[in-house]
DNA sequence: GTCTATAATTCGATAGAC
DNA sequence: GTCTATCGAATTATAGAC
């Protein structure tokens, strides 16, 4: 990080491994695949980030991060405006971002949405370090769906919680290919995905 | 299958490798380790199945044949009985095959829904041999679910029974884990499951 | 059908020059 | 920081004896 081209080569890595592990896996993405297409050697990869596993977590950390802190904010947001968010505004706060995200930076992000949904289906302990970024957000959403549906056991929205999860990672890892929900980043889409998905989990979440 | 032992070999590695597939995924399972656990040689897995693709299809098929054919079995008889079967009878017809297979056999076959959620969540080509075998009543339940529900279009109930599958698939991956929806395949826990996702997608598909 | 032995590649990781 | 060269180990698959 002390040049210009280090900088360079870094998210070079990050951007290419990304784009790998969400459409080969992580097992089946080989470090020399990468550099390849990164244009950088193998022994940058163990110089920049140490081992392949750091790598991924590197690609996750860098976009679990924006994407968590933006969940955060717009729940803290919800529950100072009323006293009892609706369903639909609890579970807007919690997927939007994860959907809005893909919209940034340059065109063809649909990758993002894809490698967000796909570490989360990785086997272990893949899935483990993306849930334990990714899911950083869930007791608390809990907690604000809890207090909505007063009448629901916890552990009964812990499951109904979890299949809007399943949802979401279906949604993103689909993304862009035939009949998927989400066909592209245009930010009409996008917002339009959000509250189909919204109004489809909330009538399941009251039911 | 000419004689006795070589029917237990093959079962043998057919039963390890569903296992061990559906906890390590394809690509991170050797084809050693399944041998050694199995009690058998390497050489055998090539002999019986010839690739270790092929014996993944061969799983597969093990397991979605019988799926299938009662999922098929099922509707047909729902369409027997109504001009218009409910959204919840579709629904239960499509999903608790599915589920309603792991209560078969022995004790501890929570593998089994395990390995079905797993390979379908594959990067490809595993999750396209899954689909082909496992989606094969996709578009029979899609007719059925337009004539239950005329007033939507047929792309918007495609993406909705996509969020179907996307919720039993992770009822399948999670099943037995701590605060997964199935938590044993005991016949009771298996029935509740299953209606308590019914409700849970029947709310959603109306919306 | 089952075994040993090995072919033929490929992998992640590292040492060391520049 | 980036490179070449290579280590050591693991992989799928196959040939051939029994």
């Amino acid at each position: 990080m002390s040049n210009a081209a280090s900088t360079d080569t870094k998210t070079q890595l990050l951007d290419v491994a990304e784009k790998m592990f969400a459409e080969r896996g992580f097992a089946s993405t080989t470090l020399r695949s990468v550099v390849n297409e990164a244009g950088a050697n193998l022994a940058a990869v163990h110089y920049h980030f140490g081992s392949k596993e750091e790598l991924l977590r590197a690609v996750v950390a860098r976009i679990s991060q924006p994407v968590v802190k933006q969940q955060l904010r717009r729940l803290s947001e919800l529950e100072g405006q009323s006293e009892s968010p609706s369903v639909e505004a609890i579970l807007t706060a919690f997927l939007a971002p994860c959907l809005e995200f893909i919209v940034q930076d340059e065109g063809s992000r649909m990758v993002r949405a894809q490698f967000m949904g796909r570490c989360r289906t990785e086997p272990e302990p893949i899935q483990s370090i993306a849930n334990s970024e990714f899911g950083a957000i869930e007791e608390a959403s809990l907690d604000a769906l809890q207090r909505a549906l007063p009448e629901q056991s916890r552990s009964r929205l812990r499951w109904k919680l979890d299949l809007v999860v399943a949802a979401l990672v279906r949604v993103q890892t689909e993304a862009g290919k035939p009949n998927a929900l989400l066909q592209s980043s245009a930010p009409k889409d996008v917002q339009q995905t959000i509250s189909q998905l919204v109004n489809f989990m909330a009538a399941g979440m009251r039911e």
